[in-house]
RNA sequence: GGAGGCGUGGUGUAGAGGCCUAACACGCUGCCCUGUCAAGGCAGAGAACGCGGGUUCGAAUCCCGUCGCUUCCGCCA
């Protein structure tokens, strides 16, 4: 026999009448003496269960309620009832009938838990409910937030299946990979002072499974880094990877263009969000840069940076006797006080400025203070109509001689007050992809290019004939995929020519013998018949994050880690029995 | 490794040198109550204020140190 013959949220006007069988926890209980509420609960909704004395099979049943608690776990067994007139619950799914109980029974008693779950739970210490996650997940918050994640993971697999992608499963111990982030490792008890490492990515696996003709791969992927933990980062956490052969650019990003748009559009009614763009915007690396100061940038207001370099050039206000100044114009912000403008300041130096430049826009121009003081009428009016200001609004600007610096400041200033001024509107997406990174970056403590993504990564086709003559202006086939501020995916098409693998080695400064050393079985594969192919893998956690409208990725992880990595409900690390070292040959330097 | 924020009954907060033998809300316990749905009424239990030291006649409150949590920077190809 069943526990159940319906859930708590499926029972409507059409069930009255029938004889039914609940169970699930009492989520809140109101004793009117003569007559008893149970709101029952179960993952799949609520419903009112009244316990009337009239009703009961006997008195002992109505006893037995009254000692009824929240978080009990109980079967009831009774008869549905249009709620009598006035009575329905508009707030609930199934507020306009109740159950009218014959028969209750205790399934298992609980105690009283240490919070609330009758309330989103945001007020309550973070790590109180990760010590008590089973309690936590119960919340209706919490419950929707894992159904919208694995709604979002069905549909990618839906999605990939109906276009010729086949899910493999790829290890999780593996080889420790000398670059990138700090890897987990695992040691090895029958091979004495070895490790396994668990993967940072299946960035290999995947591009061996092209060699392997899989042509078109996909993994719901399980990802490991051992670096600081941030409101979007933790040790462990989810992509989807994906690979695929015989294709370009513009095939990968079309193809996972279509999977977020139809997913949100589909899916909107679930999590309240909708698209910004469609298509997605394309934003080059130095586009998004010079507009937005930020290569993940949030889209989903504007306050795009603006160049006065020309405006400003021989001026006699010695801060703007640089190479370049811009500028971001903050929207009604004239009300701002000197305090206030000496914190954006500070902030902007903490960015790496040399200072910030604050005009206050009043009704009769840009007030005659601070820097307006120093500046001529003509550099004002240029400033202004570069900045698109008006009266009542703040300029702020930014001057160095290195332009990133002048880009990447104003990108932080842009973000802070898009953050206090609320600019983003939370009930959309504003996907984009920045495409046309360069391939590398000069490391100046070690005096040589490095890849900006990973050596594996194409450049672009009319760049080739640069590699040696102008390394920093090549740019490359890697993309990614962002989304109101955050980067929630990454790839690229990678190289399969030897010929090319070899120049980008040597620019690298990487020897033919090292880079064997390091990825030997990956570079001898290549020599198999590599295909052309690239890939990408989105981030599963922080896309769900978004989607659920919440502000850090443990909120739709099931049991994550908080900041020091430990899982405080289980209390993981911990330390291990001296015979388990032992059989692993490790001897402990605390 | 660095910077900021927080730490007071079960939960969330108040408190700004003596009015604190620590207040409020929710929760909890008991009693009353037959139509509530954030039920209501009455009564009650529950914290020496993260920890250690100092200043002071007097410290939850000021100072120093320390621990924990969190956000950010570094880090995350």
């Amino acid at each position: 026999m069943s526990y159940k013959t319906h859930t708590c949220g499926e029972l409507r006007l059409e069930h009255a009448g029938r004889h039914v069988t609940l169970a699930g926890w009492v989520h809140r209980r109101r004793d009117h003496g003569g007559v008893i509420f149970i709101d029952l609960r179960d993952r799949f909704g609520l419903t009112q269960v009244v316990i009337n004395p009239a009703n009961v099979r006997s008195p002992e049943v109505f006893a037995q309620a009254e000692a009824l608690r929240n978080e009990y776990v109980i079967q009831v067994e009774g008869v549905v009832a249009q709620r009598p007139a006035g009575m329905a619950n508009p707030k609930l799914a199934t507020g306009e009938i109740e159950v009218i109980a014959h028969d209750v029974t205790v399934l298992n008693p609980a105690k009283t838990p240490p919070f609330a779950i009758d309330d989103d739970g945001r007020n309550v210490d973070e790590n109180l409910r990760l010590k008590y996650r089973y309690l936590d997940l119960r919340r209706e918050r919490m419950a929707r937030n894992l159904i919208i994640r694995h709604t979002f993971v069905k549909f990618i697999r839906d999605y990939l299946d109906a276009r010729g992608f086949i899910e493999v499963e790829t290890p999780i111990l593996f080889k420790t990979t000398p670059e990138g982030a700090r890897d987990y490792l695992v040691p090895s008890r029958v091979h004495p002072g070895c490790f396994y490492a668990l993967p940072q990515s299946p960035q290999q696996l995947k591009q061996l499974l092209m060699v392997a003709g899989v042509e078109r791969y996909f993994q719901i992927a399980r990802c490991f880094r051992d670096e600081d933990q941030r409101a979007d980062r933790q040790p462990e956490f989810t992509q989807l990877d994906l690979e695929m052969s015989f294709v370009d650019r513009d095939d990968v990003l079309n193809l996972i263009e279509g999977l977020f748009t139809e997913f949100t559009e589909r899916y909107a009614h679930l999590h309240g969000k909708r698209l910004s763009f469609k298509p997605f915007p394309r934003l080059t690396y130095e586009e998004a840069m010079e507009r937005f100061g930020s290569d993940k940038p949030d889209l989903r207001y504007g306050m795009e940076l603006f160049d006065v370099t020309a405006e400003t050039r021989g001026s006699e206000f010695l801060p703007f006797r640089v190479a370049h100044v811009k500028g971001i114009c903050a929207a009604g912000c004239a009300g701002y006080t000197r305090k206030q403008a000496d914190e954006l300041t500070e902030f902007a130096r903490r960015q790496g400025a040399k200072g910030l430049v604050v005009l206050w826009h009043d009704p009769d121009g840009i007030r005659n203070t601070g820097a307006g003081a120093k500046l001529s009428q003509a550099e004002k009016d240029g400033i202004v109509a570069k900045a698109g200001s008006k009266p009542g609004d703040l300029i702020l600007l930014v001057a160095d001689d290195d332009r990133r610096v002048v880009n990447t400041v104003l990108g932080e200033l842009r973000h802070e007050l898009g953050e206090r001024l609320k600019l983003a509107d939370d009930g959309v997406m504003a996907f984009a992809w920045i495409v046309d990174f360069p391939l590398f970056e000069w490391n100046a403590e070690e005096n040589r290019w490095d890849p900006s993504h990973h050596m594996f990564t194409a450049p672009k086709d009319e760049h080739l004939p640069l590699l040696e003559t102008d390394p920093g202006s090549v740019r490359s086939k890697q993309y990614d995929l962002v989304c109101n501020g955050y980067e929630v995916g990454g790839g690229s098409i990678r190289i399969h020519r030897r010929d090319v693998q070899e120049r980008v080695m040597r620019l690298i400064g990487l020897e033919i013998e090292e880079a064997r050393r390091k990825f030997g079985h990956l570079l001898e594969a290549f020599e198999y018949g590599a295909p052309p192919h690239g890939g990408i893998a989105p981030g599963i956690d922080r896309l769900t994050m978004l989607y659920c409208g919440e502000p850090n990725i443990r909120e739709v992880m099931a049991f994550p880690k908080n900041q020091q990595a430990m899982d405080v409900m289980a209390g993981a690390p911990s330390p291990v029995y001296e015979q388990q070292l032992k059989e692993l040959h490790i001897r402990l330097a605390l």
